[in-house]
RNA sequence: GGAGAGAUGGCCGAGCGGUUUAAGGCGGCGGUCUUGAAAACCGUUGAUGCUAAUAACAUCCGGGGGUUCGAAUCCCUCUCUCUCCGCCA
């Protein structure tokens, strides 16, 4: 959510800025519509309080009857007032509260104009792609070849978009887990965690997926749990409604979660191989950081990412999204894709995103600089570190040798007994 | 799933219809004293909205609803927590 004040004072800058997304921007005259009526209703149930509560004090010190009794119609004028004013303050407060759950984040000053995907901004390349001297696979013939992949039995236990990992191929990402993990633990200083993967509707709304999205989530009707699509939503919303301690930012977590999403939008989109599955693994990382630092956290974050892909030896490149091309939450955002040469793509393996406070506010997420000073809302920043099985794509494709091998990155090994080959 | 108990400010804890505009304690902050510290004593101490304002006012005692001139306090309802039993990886 972004700050109401913010809209009120400065009406026409909020405007550009949603334009900027390709995005209507009448849904903020709306809400400043409301919002003034909001104010000035509220001003008034306020004053009628005040004097209901002068009235009825002295109620109870008045020892005429006749006047306690007038004094006491008095105010039952007064509630009918304000109970119908009240009715009418809800209704706007929640239409409000609605519309400004549905306006997007503003983007960052230095996010590059454009209304799609085409506008996004390739920043750099890193790692040479590698050279085949036989023509590379794609994972998926590996994994058939081999019986490494079983899509057929995937289908057959769940459905479409599901597929089993078998013996090398699964022990190949409970490696890759147990590496990214470590390596952002130990080399780049994030805390871990193991969250539910199941949370209550709250969370979702706390950090942007809920009301928009909801077509791309799974939910337990029943029990009224839904699925995390990341795990950016639990661990975000760890601190909903919290202040959190001086000095105790930036807190920086990683997690390793399941993530579940309907992909109703991709349908008939990469539906061969294991590049979008209804069910897939990420380790997620999560910082929560003071607001003037969140653009350099961002940068940071970015590098932990690349780390793992560096250290994997695996060519990638950084794509800087454009205004049109932004998720709904973030104010400035970087794909991290890894090449692979067997499906011959460009996979994006991280989404890493800076969200300012647009997510702590709508979370309640605080911080105080120190003892006596005021909460503030935190910034709020996350990224993939990273999403499995495109690793496990860029992996498998890039290390793949002429007989239908897998070579093991010299990063994995200690991870995988110390063998060469899957 | 069955039975019972409970939810109050950063924490502990009183209040059970009108100086509660939430007692008291702990913790935190400021001060007195001290070479310094501790102890002792004095003062202070949250969130939200509106606002130029650390002013005034309003809201906040788990959520929602009700009774009443007036609710932390009474009633209904939901949620959550704890204890015991049952079941269970």
């Amino acid at each position: 959510m972004i700050d109401i004040k913010l809209i009120r004072e400065q009406r026409e800058f909020v405007k550009k800025e949603i334009e900027k997304l390709s995005v209507s921007s009448l849904i903020i005259d709306e809400i400043c519509e409301l919002d003034e009526s909001k104010r000035k209703l509220l001003y008034d149930t306020e004053c009628l309080r005040n004097t209901r509560k002068i009235l009825s004090r002295e109620i109870s010190s008045e020892k005429n009857e006749e006047k306690v009794s007038a004094k006491k119609n008095e105010v039952k004028k007064i509630n009918d007032t304000i109970k119908f004013q009240e009715e009418d303050l809800a209704l706007i407060d929640n239409k409000l509260t609605e519309l400004m759950l549905n306006v997007p984040n503003l983007p960052d000053p230095d996010v590059p104009l454009g209304e799609d995907d085409s506008h996004n901004v390739t920043v750099s390349y890193f790692n040479e792609k590698k050279s085949f001297e036989f023509k590379p696979l794609a994972h998926y013939e590996i994994g058939e070849k081999r019986g490494l992949i079983d899509f057929e039995r995937g289908v057959k236990i769940s459905g479409t978009r599901f597929y089993v990992l078998k013996k090398g191929f699964a022990r190949l990402q409970r490696a890759l887990i147990n590496f990214m993990l470590d390596t952002h633990i130990l080399e780049h200083g994030y805390e871990e965690v193991y969250p539910p993967f199941m949370v209550n509707e709250d969370c979702l709304v706390g950090t942007g997926q809920l009301p928009k999205f909801a077509d791309n989530l799974y939910k337990d009707d029943d029990s009224g749990f839904w699925f995390v699509p990341t795990a950016e939503v639990p661990v975000t919303n760890m601190y909903r409604d919290e202040i959190i301690d001086p000095g105790l930012l930036p807190v920086k977590h990683v997690a390793y979660t399941a993530c579940f999403r309907k992909e109703k939008m991709s349908a008939g989109k990469d539906t061969r191989g294991i590049k979008r599955g209804h069910q897939f693994d990420k380790v997620e990382l999560v910082k929560i950081v003071l607001p003037e630092k969140a653009k350099e956290e961002l940068s940071s974050l970015i590098s932990d990412a690349q780390d793992i892909l560096n250290r994997l030896e695996i060519p990638h490149r950084l794509v800087q999204m454009c205004a049109g091309d932004l998720s709904f939450s973030a104010a400035e955002k970087y794909d991290i894709e890894a090449y692979a040469p067997g499906v011959n793509e460009w996979l994006e393996v991280s989404s890493c995103s800076n969200f300012n406070t647009f997510q702590s506010r709508r979370a309640n997420i605080k911080f105080k600089r120190d003892k006596n000073s005021r909460a503030e809302f935190a910034a709020t920043l996350n990224g993939s570190g990273l999403a499995l099985p495109r690793v496990m794509i860029a992996v498998i494709e890039n290390y793949q040798t002429r007989d239908g091998l897998v070579k093991i990155p010299d990063a994995l090994r200690k991870y995988l007994n110390d063998e060469e080959f899957i």
